[in-house]
DNA sequence: CGGTATCCTAACGGATACTG
DNA sequence: CAGTATCCGTTAGGATACCG
């Protein structure tokens, strides 16, 4: 048992995978466009006027991300002009269903979060 | 009814409000942190032994974060020489409530996760 | 239509040293 | 013991313009 490595796709999830699930979820435009793929498939220009004021680049880059992580995905139609269709996978959307009970957390939340900000600017800065 | 705003505490939690709290529990050594704390209140250099290699500037940042919003208590006690103690607000318990079914997704996900990035570095860059 | 490329700034995070 | 101060490299995010 000295190749302890060699077979390490079994579910072990460490802290770092976590982490690197936590801040992706965590980018700036990621819930919204997760929640615009939850409800339905979206075209990329589609999901552009839906999380605006999201620029193209920036769109790019959250949809990059989501995908290289398994989340979403993006399907290209061969058709003139070109069509590509992005959606969620099944571990995107379970996942967005968890990011549902944080914002219910937050919802609920809400006064207490605000109240300890304002206290903390407060005492502090 | 034209000063909607006036009394504006009540529960309706914006999607910044959301993002917020993702981006807060995102941030690098929060998870770690929040469990040390989940388990039992625990002092500064208790945590900067246990979150290690955390570094005490980045210990700081974390904890004051965590405190802004709420999620953890401050608890200075005047002896010496000082003692302060951290640990978890209701609220912030049951926020970590919900990391846990994060890393459990996270752990079931974690082979698709894998592949998802394996074949995304594979097709690009 | 579905993106890239370039440039820029502010915020994140780490190393190291020092303090009430 | 419980932090601060300073410096510094890296990354996130935005503005604008352009391309197959």
């Amino acid at each position: 048992m000295a190749e302890v490595a060699e077979f390490a796709a079994e579910p072990e999830a460490s802290c770092d995978d976590l982490r690197s699930i936590l801040s992706r979820v965590g980018e700036k435009w990621a819930p919204q466009v997760m929640g615009e793929l939850d409800a339905a498939p979206r075209r990329f220009n589609e999901l552009l006027r839906l999380v605006a004021p999201i620029t193209p680049r920036m769109l790019t880059v959250t949809l990059r991300g989501l995908e290289s992580d398994g989340l979403i995905t993006r399907t290209v139609h061969p058709t003139v002009p070109p069509q590509v269709e992005y959606g969620l996978t099944r571990a995107g959307r379970k996942l967005f269903g968890i990011l549902r009970t944080v914002a219910s957390w937050t919802d609920e939340n809400l006064p207490a979060v605000h109240s300890a900000r304002a206290a903390y600017r407060a005492a502090n800065g």
